[in-house]
DNA sequence: TTTTGAGTTGTTCGA
DNA sequence: GTCGAACAACTCAAA
């Protein structure tokens, strides 16, 4: 054996959370010894959310595990990533390391400057695709751009991108003789001072192994029911990926080739779209994509974003959603569509606003598709949709939660009342209201605004902001 | 260059 | 209760 075989090889762990399927790790294993290291970043990729901190924390102690099992031992570091990967090349002596790639604006920006220091200290880097299954840059129109709708994507993904099978876990990995100080996990200070976590932990398992069950749950059952079950919020029709594939516990290959069924995958294709959005217009998630959304008027009531974000704005399938976010991390996606609706149509508040609620609380909170599915909402967005598409919570909730079981499970002081009145409780007869112990105004919250007047008023707004910019 | 067809997820109104 | 049309005008993508 020589002695480059004993060299180190540096691992930079960061949204692939995961041994199986990792390209980044296949090829440092080839090289000899594996030193794997995470770095909880000063800034970079954005602040992380309180509920991201909590999923990270777990899933950090479940890679660490993982690894352990296998020989290695992870080093957890915080800091800079130019800073604290040149230090730890030349605490190792490692000559190379590997990564697979970032994508969003600000973390891509932190790897080119940690790819720049690491070669100036003649280290080699080595990065590597795995987050998405086509890179943003490699589709593209007849005319060389990007696209900004999503069926010509979707044709072309179909045509051109054919995902290879995953990779396995790679054998004989190895550790080198030295192996360098690592923060203990509690350091890195994830964690929330105030235990408010529980039903997180009810509701998830984070880390490669719950990613492999969650997917084995969907493929016996669910997948096969997905075209019809996926918007009804009170079943469990959904795959429940989003988290596990936003931190690389699973990858998109894998869930790619796991299930074949058309729907669900043009769904992962919809994921790789809102990243090549994100791509090649990096300013969205701040600004509109379409220029003129700019002068829209965001006059609603400021005083009424808490009612929205605490589940009090007296609709009962709006105030679930609200209420499932806060206390799981996350939202059913036909209620994320009712609920962003509500905050920026009823209530007139900017849809920034609202994606920034969304990044504090979900655990799958991704910039690609929180910016998508927020400007798709306000319809600022890349799409066709019209601006009078204003969902109407009531027929949303009738139609998709026709029993009310989604209502019954997040908003159970509205659970005695029959299916009828659920949606609206208002609208139920005194008796009614009595016999379920519901008080309007007092025991639940009275509509902060009314649906007709709001929706001429959300009308009235897209057609001052088309006039006055023109 | 010009033309053409089409665009995730809806609601309301009136016959 | 059901059904089709209207809701505007624009932009995108490809031919």
């Amino acid at each position: 054996m020589t002695l480059a075989r004993h060299t180190p090889t540096l691992l930079w762990f960061r949204r692939d959370l995961r041994l199986a399927d990792n390209p980044a790790l296949c090829a440092a294993a080839a090289a000899g010894p594996v030193v794997p290291v995470f770095i909880l970043e000063d800034g970079g990729g954005g602040p992380l959310g309180g509920a991201a901190r909590w999923w990270l924390n777990q899933s950090l102690d479940r890679l660490s595990a993982s690894l352990t099992g296998l020989g290695l031992s992870l080093v957890l570091r915080r800091g800079s990533p130019p800073q604290v990967l040149t230090d730890l090349a030349a605490e190792t002596g490692a000559r190379v390391i590997h990564w697979n790639r970032r994508y969003e604006p600000e973390a891509a920006a932190v790897d080119q400057a940690a790819a720049e220091a690491l070669q100036s200290a003649g280290v080699t880097v080595q990065t590597h695709g795995s987050a998405l299954l086509a890179e943003p840059w490699d589709l593209a129109t007849g005319q060389g751009g990007p696209y900004q709708v999503f069926t010509p994507y979707y044709k072309k993904f179909l045509d051109t991108v054919h995902p290879r099978s995953a990779l396995p876990v790679p054998k004989g990995l190895a550790a080198p003789g030295v192996i360098p100080g690592s923060l203990p996990l509690a350091d890195l200070g994830l964690l929330p001072s105030v235990d408010w976590a529980g039903g997180l932990r009810e509701a998830w398992t984070p880390g490669e192994a719950g990613a492999q069950a969650e997917l084995t749950r969907f493929l016996e059952g669910a997948v096969d029911r997905y075209d019809d079950d996926r918007d009804h919020p009170g079943v469990n029709g959904t795959s429940r990926l989003s988290p596990h594939l936003h931190w690389g516990e699973i990858s998109p290959r894998q869930v790619w080739t796991g299930a074949a069924a058309a729907p669900f995958r043009r769904q992962l294709v919809w994921r790789e779209f809102t990243h090549h959005l994100l791509h090649h217009f990096p300013h969205t998630p701040h600004a509109p994509l379409r220029e003129k959304f700019a002068a829209f008027p965001w006059d609603g009531d400021p005083d009424l974003l808490p009612a929205w974000q605490e589940g009090r704005t007296g609709y009962p399938l709006v105030d679930a959603g609200m209420r499932q976010l806060w206390q799981t991390g996350w939202m059913h996606n036909r209620v994320r569509m009712v609920a962003s609706s509500f905050l920026v149509k009823h209530l007139l508040l900017p849809w920034q606003d609202g994606a920034r609620w969304f990044s504090d609380t979900l655990v799958d909170a991704d910039l690609a598709n929180n910016t998508f599915g927020w400007q798709w909402v306000a319809g600022s967005g890349a799409d066709g949709a019209p601006y009078f598409r204003i969902f109407n919570p009531l027929t949303q909730s009738r139609r998709f939660d026709t029993a009310g079981a989604y209502i019954r499970r997040w908003v159970p002081e509205l659970a005695g009342l029959p299916d009828k009145w659920i949606h609206a409780p208002w609208t139920a007869p005194t008796g009614i209201l009595e016999k379920a112990g519901v008080k309007p105004g007092r025991t639940y919250p009275l509509p902060v605004v009314e649906h007709a007047a709001a929706r001429q008023r959300a009308l009235e707004s897209y057609r001052r902001m088309t006039t006055e910019s023109t």
